[in-house]
DNA sequence: TTACATAGTGTTATATTATAACATTTAAAT
DNA sequence: ATTTAAATGTTATAATATAACACTATGTAA
């Protein structure tokens, strides 16, 4: 196990404690009144505690969830479904799906090492609006 | 089919033209001689040709290719190969891929209607680098 | 425990990516 | 011909992210 520095304990809780992807500038505004004042600090601490699996960076709404699989294995296979209308967004964790994803070759012969994938769509109270 | 207006056409054609995923002041940068001065003219035009499925966004790269599917049908079901090493980008047209996750469910009972997916890795040439 | 290397911090400045707002023009549909 | 929707041009600005540099803390190994 690793153990988050300062400025990464800090932004891993925010991030942890908030119920919807956070971003940076966010994050940032939030942090102030703890002494984190700049971008810089916050984004390195992004950097980190994606690398290390504690969180996931959700590339089409450019914010931050922390991942919900107990383990940090899977930070180099991410799966979420987002809605696009009240913009809820989940882990998905399915071995099924993980399975799948992990053992796929296309024909040009590339190996792997990490992918990710974000379903989009309507989630159930949104569609019964 | 889609009738592409003046800018979406002078857009279309460079990244069309391009070996490699186009970022948009890149995009602009080129675009110049012909007239189309400010980011914004960019930007939509790269709007609407996503839209139609004519180009992809490339989510963790902020960066666009044009869709090497026949078809526009699959702009809502999009997957790229990316080589970490080289920055190539490739769009996958596999169709058990494709079958897998147009029809994956998951538990929260949430219907998608799209889906992007990234793999990473290295490609041929960079492995035997 | 000192020295060395590695990781993390603080700070200022700046680069990159993207949108708001508003006036005008073009194309398409009735 | 008139109306409506889509696209354009323009200026300004918002939002996201990194460069560069000086300094501090932490872990490791002699």
């Amino acid at each position: 196990m690793h153990t988050l520095s300062k400025n990464q304990q800090i932004i891993f809780d925010i991030i942890d404690k908030s119920r919807e992807p956070m971003k940076a500038y966010s994050i940032l505004f939030n942090v102030q009144k703890k002494g984190i004042k700049a971008p810089l600090q916050v984004y390195r601490a992004l950097d980190k505690l994606v690398e290390i699996g504690k969180i996931h960076k959700i590339e089409s709404r450019n914010a931050f969830i922390a991942c919900q699989n107990s383990s940090c294995q899977v930070s180099k296979a991410t799966a979420f479904s987002i809605c696009e209308s009240c913009e809820k967004v989940t882990e998905i964790n399915n071995s099924s799906l993980s399975k799948y994803l992990s053992n796929f070759k296309d024909k040009a012969g590339m190996k792997y090492s990490k992918y990710n994938l974000e379903f989009f769509g309507l989630c159930k109270k949104c569609i019964t609006k």
